[in-house]
DNA sequence: GGGTACATGTAATCAGTTACATGATTTA
DNA sequence: TAAATCATGTAACTGATTACATGTACCC
């Protein structure tokens, strides 16, 4: 048997039904954007458009308002609650993927200008340390209800690590684009991973 | 002017050809998949896809041989070189973005065994460490042309310290998944980045 | 009572993926 | 010359995104 195999978006959305109970979409969508944006992001569309078919799949019931905004509320069911522990239980088959447009063009930018990539450096230096800001924000949200929430806060503690080093390399970019390219030239065939210059987490505070 | 705004996986194969000269989508799928699948993946049918269109666009234009196996090879024009310019000099309106089953799950592992964690740290580890190991290769072959590649081997050194902070989590995952949880939950409302116990770079060699 | 922000959705489009299929070249 | 692998593509599908649209509650 076993369900025909979901998609990500349609784990997740089981997930945080297994994890915080009953919600609406809208409720969903809060959370996600706040605490799983992080690692899996994806439009609220998505939040309106799956549970029905969850739904029709018996991993899902819905209870809907007679009165007022007439709002959809999602509770999972046991098969659901199997299905994520299923899910759960098996390592993933897909790779980690990343996706970033910084990235991507400083790969490329051995046709722009200095100054161009000093500009890319800093718009990502601004990027990364909104993203540290608001992790820390919803981590620390995630208090309440320790014994529950287990693992959140580990991989939190992951996903601060991770932007305080984008952090830091841009920064490091942004001081000197030229330098910071000479650097990573020497060594020939052996190439060193970066290493922050200063000590870590002199991210500023909000 | 300007061209109604093109793809990234557009972007990026215009960015090889200016990057490398003319290139046929099997030469663009090998270098794409050594070296730039780790920040921009995609598969190899777009590569035969989406050149046809830019040839519309009036950003490449096409040589085909004869003979033989026919094959398609595509150079870059003046107006796709501006193009191409014109997009790496503009910094990234969307945000990076990671899909990272691992850590996904993890999120949501309150309802595992540990025994199911650990499992899930263990892959990842391998995962990584692969990931650590191609990327420090491609890496390797760019050491001819050094002046040409200019940022390719800085933003690479990124992506080692990157891949060597998420071995080193997860291998403290693996190690005892519950304590990992505890130290996590400490501090309340601040959490602190991860930090590796152990002295960085002591992943294994081929 | 009028404006604004919050909340809830629908529908069309499209980029990306999967699945398939065949031709060319090399190796045994 | 058969098998295996490398190389080149096509077509259908579908998950995800965009754009739109409206209703509800709150605030001044």
């Amino acid at each position: 048997m076993s369900t025909p195999a979901l998609s990500t978006v349609q784990y997740v959305i089981l997930c945080c039904l297994a994890w915080r109970g009953p919600q609406t979409p809208y409720q969903l969508k809060d959370y996600i954007a706040r605490v799983v944006s992080w690692v899996w992001d994806f439009p609220h569309t998505q939040l309106y458009t799956e549970p029905p078919k969850l739904c029709a799949l018996g991993l899902l019931r819905e209870d809907r308002e007679e009165q007022g905004r007439r709002r959809r509320t999602y509770t999972i069911t046991e098969e659901g609650l199997a299905v994520v522990r299923a899910w759960l239980a098996e390592p993933p088959t897909k790779a980690p993927q990343i996706r970033d447009l910084g990235l991507l063009k400083l790969h490329f930018s051995a046709v722009s200008e200095p100054e161009a990539v000093r500009r890319l450096a800093r718009s990502q230096v601004e990027v990364h340390t909104a993203r540290a800001r608001s992790l820390a924000a919803a981590l620390a949200e995630s208090d309440a209800d320790p014994a529950h929430r287990r693992y959140v806060r580990s991989g939190g503690r992951y996903g601060l690590a991770s932007e305080e080093l984008s952090v830091a390399f841009w920064r490091d970019v942004a001081a000197d684009p030229e330098r910071c390219a000479e650097a990573a030239r020497r060594g020939g065939a052996t190439v060193e991973p970066f290493r922050p210059s200063h000590p870590a987490s002199d991210i500023p505070d909000g």
